[in-house]
DNA sequence: GTCAGTGCAAACGGTTTGCATGTTT
DNA sequence: AAACATGCAAACCGTTTGCACTGAC
């Protein structure tokens, strides 16, 4: 089990520093996402946020987390036209989605590290690694 | 200006082969698809449909370009939430696209041979290679 | 007391689907 | 004639937005 990187009293630090509210939805949300060990789409937070406090609107839920993201303490990456996923910031790098299982994994940032080098080399185009995630079939999935 | 990879008679042959029948709006999605230079939105293959044949509706390309997927004459792929966007098949490899100009642009095989070779190295996982749109900052947008 | 944050409901964009009609074979 | 393809409209899903109200500061 690894650290996520970042601890409940640091997210509401850098909301203090923000001039940022601490209410009850926003401790929901970073419950839920510090309790999560795989990567929620807006639903499942959603949901989950709700089975503490039930009157949580999806709506809440988006603004808690763009808000989140755009304080750099929440990552979200696509998979396809599926829904995005959500997680804390921290240690994480790419991410790969199964196209079977649906469960979206980290990817070793020396993977990561790599592609963008080559991308750079022959294209220079430089790789947002944190936005989207690459398709295919896990090991697991493969049999 | 690089071939293709596949012509219009191809195309219809392949239709015919598999029973397929050959319409006014699947010749028009053709005819658009061979005259595009880049990668084209549903919405987009809509649009230039209807300049020439006005009534053909936007379910009715879905349908057609779904088709052209399981024949495999059509690849998309999605760039975050954004509209998937398709091409022919062909010579095409991985796509990524620019997050301020939004062009979507074909990588080298190579980059990708290894990005698979890595994944799989190291996960065990199958890169589905046409699937996702990688994101970034293109070469020029970074001035 | 003020204003950011919230809940609700409605709008939105991209895509899919049900169904009656039209067209290819 | 039969089966497939189409047009239309409505549904769908994830996400965003307008607005009045609430609650953190």
């Amino acid at each position: 089990m690894e650290s996520k990187g970042i601890r409940n009293d640091e997210v509401l630090a850098v909301l203090r520093e923000n001039a940022k509210r601490i209410t009850a939805p926003k401790r929901a949300v970073i419950d839920v996402l510090l309790g999560a060990d795989d990567h929620l789409t807006a639903d499942e937070v959603t949901r989950r946020v709700q089975q503490i406090r039930s009157e949580v609107s999806p709506s809440t839920v988006y603004r808690i987390l763009e808000e989140f993201e755009s304080l750099l303490l929440v990552v979200h990456s696509h998979a396809g036209q599926a829904a995005a996923v959500y997680h804390l910031a921290g240690r994480s790098h790419g991410h790969v989605t199964c196209e079977m299982c649906h469960v979206t994994f980290e990817v070793s940032s020396s993977v990561f590290d790599r592609l963008a080098r080559d991308l750079m080399g022959s294209d220079g185009f430089e790789l947002d690694r944190h936005h989207v995630a690459l398709s295919g079939i896990c090991a697991r999935c493969r049999d």
